[in-house]
DNA sequence: GCACGGTGTGAACACTTGTTCACTCATCTG
DNA sequence: CAGATGAGTGAACAAGTGTTCACACCGTGC
């Protein structure tokens, strides 16, 4: 039980089915079922094995559902550590941004399916593992804010508004692309361009952004609440 | 079946058990439950009468929820024209807005809950009719900012993008917002002014958009997509 | 090489589920 | 008032559910 080579062949196995777990349930779920709509036989069967093998691996449905919550934004995680890495102010680079993510959103598309889907949909545990991810994502983007000429003057309270804001737009924009048939690049592409336009209307409304800004009298005014 | 005064006890008090339904129905989804997990039974059982008297009033549950998305959007839809016939542009107006929508959605907690719950974790036919009805929002908001000095030059794709970028924004901060217990009127004061800033940042942002806008060289940028 | 430990098995359990049916009885129609 | 109408009832059904159990098997550690 300690050894340290040992466990090869029968910790591979059990990563297997647990794997084989896993997916049947993303996958049931990336084709239009709810989560919590998913019995635990029915993920059993989809992975091949038979019903009592599950408690091997989770202690009930709501533990997979974390597990999936946990293994779908490690991915995430991953991509975003590597665009913080290569972050060169500029236009072309929010583009190139936009691109690279929507490519990786195509890659990952069921992964990304159950997120948007578990988010507002889930069980409480489920909802509350994705908003501190979220959170998370904010808070860093609000730190890489302040490396920037403008923006490194303004409180945190208003980088974290601002980041707050994008972040959300990006998700928005993602829960509408995922609803999109997955083979048809012409709308993706007006998608993608849509993004990128609102993405640039935050960063020039931030850029205009003073702490405690109020809007112009008569300028221009949103009418709906 | 014919007459226009008659039958007046007997559809009252068939409206009255549908009503039934649909509020235990959203009740539950309101305490976390999601809507494709409620099984006709437990409805039925919280709206005091049998199983097979749901058949009278829905097809099955999928009906149920088409319903249920129809009455809580024709809520909302109510409100919105309530506020578009008193717009007027401005900061303070805009302040208000926030303000009295984020009233409304607490005294329609439950019906913001479920629309907020079943937008992307809903059937492939509730998500639709949600987003239909998000769709027409974001149109008319559109039709709004065309009225005011700046808009009214910029084409219309670029108000629709502008108009869907504040209406994410406002279903965005609601998903927070809803999430948070509701007795804490202090940390809901902190969400309000966080919208408002935001929703700042967007009109801001969409003053200084022209046609075909692209971001400034070297001021601020963003980070990570 | 052998005994242990743990993954996967298949059967069994008590329960809940969606749907159907003949029925009652209050309400509407003529 | 008498008969038709249809909302709500209670029982029944097959099918599916989560969970437990003793057991078979094979990789692991001595």
């Amino acid at each position: 039980m300690v050894a340290f080579a040992g466990m090869a062949i029968r910790d591979a196995k059990k990563q297997q089915t647990r794997q084989a777990l896993m997916e049947a349930a993303i996958d049931q779920v990336a084709g239009g079922r709810s989560f919590a709509s998913l019995s635990l036989r029915e993920v059993t069967r989809d992975a091949g094995v038979v019903p009592a093998s599950f408690y091997r691996h989770f202690r009930d449905m709501d533990a997979l559902g974390l597990a999936l919550v946990d293994e779908t934004c490690q991915q995430l995680r991953r991509l975003i550590r590597a665009a913080r890495s290569t972050s060169v102010p500029g236009d072309t680079m929010l583009a190139a941004s936009v691109g690279t993510f929507l490519l990786f959103v195509q890659t990952h598309r069921a992964a990304f399916q159950f997120l948007t889907r578990e988010r507002h949909g889930g069980s409480r545990p489920v909802r509350e593992a994705i908003a501190r991810e979220v959170r998370g994502f904010v808070v860093d983007l609000a730190v890489d804010f302040a490396r920037y000429p403008h923006f490194g003057k303004l409180p945190r309270e208003d980088l974290e508004m601002m980041a707050s804001l994008l972040v959300n737009t990006v998700v928005s924009a993602l829960g509408e692309l995922l609803e999109l048939a997955a083979d048809h690049p012409d709308v993706q592409g007006a998608q993608a361009r849509k993004l990128t336009d609102q993405l640039r209307v935050i960063v020039l409304g931030g850029l205009a952004w003073r702490p405690g800004t109020r809007l112009p009298a008569g300028a221009g005014a949103m009418p709906a609440g």
